[in-house]
RNA sequence: GGUCCCGUCGUCCAGGGGCCUAGGACGCCGGCCUUUCAAGCCGGAAACGCCAGUUCGAAUCUGGUCGGGACUGCCA
């Protein structure tokens, strides 16, 4: 039996992590099995869903590199995999369900069903327990699927073990409503049964959902999926993570300069491990050894830092030429306008150097500004703490000095001519170098110098000293 | 309130009766390297929620307890 698996997000927003890291391991499942990934949209609910989501959403999986078999787009030998194309399916399906006596209308208002639920709760039973079939049948109204109320619902979950649910303890749930359009749960399972979907990878918040979906599966005559919920995802404030606290949308990190290799890479790490001690890996890797069985059941807390030093681990294992090439907008972005081919190769002097500093792709751009811009304004801290001292004057004039006479400008000479002055001045390397360095970049904290110096140029190096110089009166 | 799920360093992941004085990674602290910052290297602090039980032996099995979470809608 071919394996396959499917992601159903629903357009009513941008790809939330959590989605990604389902995808993502439904994706790995599939291609570690040889099997089918599906994509398929979920919008059921149709004053919330747009076309705009549905592209941002794409999109995310694309750039993560999750390619599907079936879906959207790509098509596949099951019809439209958008829901709101399927809905006289669903209508159908409810309606002979109601005939088998499977479900039933229900046209009882919603205050009457509140006042139910709060009868259950204030005797401490289920919320459901008194919404089950009224005695007079009505032929309008919403349909609700009937619970049976025989043994208890059990499954095998591939990640969580054997899970139970006892029928009492589970709701006579809407499948459709009165306005004509089918709910989730059975838009949902009837789609996982006309696709033949064989594993269901989800979130763990639709465990409870689940005996519903397997009742109805059940109803529909048809085999039901293995399920395996996985692990939720949690901000770093211990909060599930959500679009309020930020970046919790998959497309931020694309902008924000992250590569796809280390998202994929990271987010494979939440709830799941390759062989508990390797961190970075590829995903023929991840494909090789991915298993739903092997998914940890506790919760995991994303943390930004340690995608951000993944991040940094693949941008150190490129090549510079290709981190040249990547981080090129992002210059261009700090500077402030498109570089000449000629200004560029200024950069790619130093990129090697700008790339271990590198953890974030638009980070490069902020070391590297000062190759292209004149300096505008000092960084504060830097002048207090190295140019507002003693004897800065004087080091700034011996430099200019010594790199006045140079006739070959390039790093060699620049640190030749450099080191001999401070020997002569008989001061310490960093103290020497710093006034320089924040007369040249505008901060302490810059890219190596000598090598900078050869980048920025004879000219705008001199200019710079002196113009420091200057500012110290 | 009810149902279900989960509890190993601050965080993620290993370990599933003896190999555990609990391992790896991020982060943190210290050191080395050093022209700053990174990177790299070396070292360190840091966890089995608690209580019983089973057993010669428990992080690992069982029960309870406490804590956290999800769900509880004509959202998905």
């Amino acid at each position: 039996m071919t394996v396959r698996v499917r992601i159903a997000p629903s357009p009513t927003g941008t790809l939330h992590v959590g989605t990604a890291r389902a995808a993502l391991f439904n994706w790995l499942y599939a291609r570690h099995c040889g099997g089918e990934f599906i994509v398929r949209i979920d919008d059921t609910d149709q004053k919330r869903s747009t076309s705009e989501y549905e592209e941002n959403i794409l999109g995310s999986l694309r750039w993560l590199g999750l390619d599907w078999d079936e879906g959207v787009e790509v098509g596949g030998p099951h019809g439209s995999y958008r829901q709101s194309d399927r809905f006289q399916r669903y209508r159908e399906v409810a309606e002979g369900l109601v005939e088998t006596g499977a479900a039933y209308y229900d046209d009882r208002p919603t205050d009457e069903l509140e006042a139910l639920r709060q009868q259950a709760q204030k005797e401490g039973k289920h919320p459901g327990h008194y919404i089950r079939r009224p005695e007079q049948s009505v032929t309008e109204g919403v349909i609700r699927f009937s619970i049976p109320q025989e043994g208890p619902i059990a499954f095998d979950d591939l990640v969580r073990g054997s899970v139970s649910f006892e029928p009492q303890d589970v709701d006579d749930f809407v499948i459709f409503r009165s306005n004509g359009t089918p709910t989730y749960h059975l838009a949902s399972t009837v789609d996982d049964v006309d696709y033949r979907i064989t594993h269901v990878a989800r979130g763990e918040d639709l465990l409870p959902s689940t005996p519903k979906h397997i009742l109805l599966t059940r109803a529909l005559g048809a085999e039901v999926p293995v399920y395996a919920h996985l692990p939720l995802l949690f901000g770093i404030d211990g909060k599930k993570l959500s679009k309020r606290l930020g970046a919790a949308s998959l497309a931020t990190y694309e902008d924000e300069g992250y590569l796809p290799e280390a998202v994929f890479n990271y987010l494979s790490l939440l709830g799941w491990s390759l062989d508990g001690e390797t961190e970075i890996f590829s995903r023929e890797q991840a494909v090789a050894s991915f298993d739903l069985i092997d998914v940890s059941k506790n919760p995991a807390t994303f943390d930004p830092e340690k995608l951000a030093w993944m991040n940094g681990e693949y941008i150190r294992a490129m090549s510079t030429d290709h981190f040249s090439q990547m981080v090129r907008p992002h210059v261009e972005g700090a500077v402030g306008r498109e570089l000449t081919d000629d200004e560029w190769s200024r950069f790619e002097e130093i990129s090697e150097l700008v790339q271990e500093r590198t953890k974030l792709l638009p980070e490069a751009g902020e070391q590297v500004v000062f190759l292209f811009n004149d300096i505008e304004s000092y960084d504060e801290k830097s002048w207090a703490k190295v140019m507002a001292k003693d004897g800065v004057t004087d080091i700034l004039e011996a430099a200019r000095g010594a790199l006045a006479e140079l006739t070959v400008w390039d790093k060699v000479s620049i640190e030749k001519a450099l080191r001999a002055m401070i020997e002569e001045l008989e001061i310490g390397v960093g103290k020497a170098l710093q006034p320089i360095r924040v007369s040249i970049t505008g901060s302490s904290v810059s890219p190596p110098l000598f090598e900078s110096l050869a980048a920025l140029g004879r000219e705008s190096s001199l200019e710079r000293i002196e113009i420091a110089r200057g500012m110290l009166g």
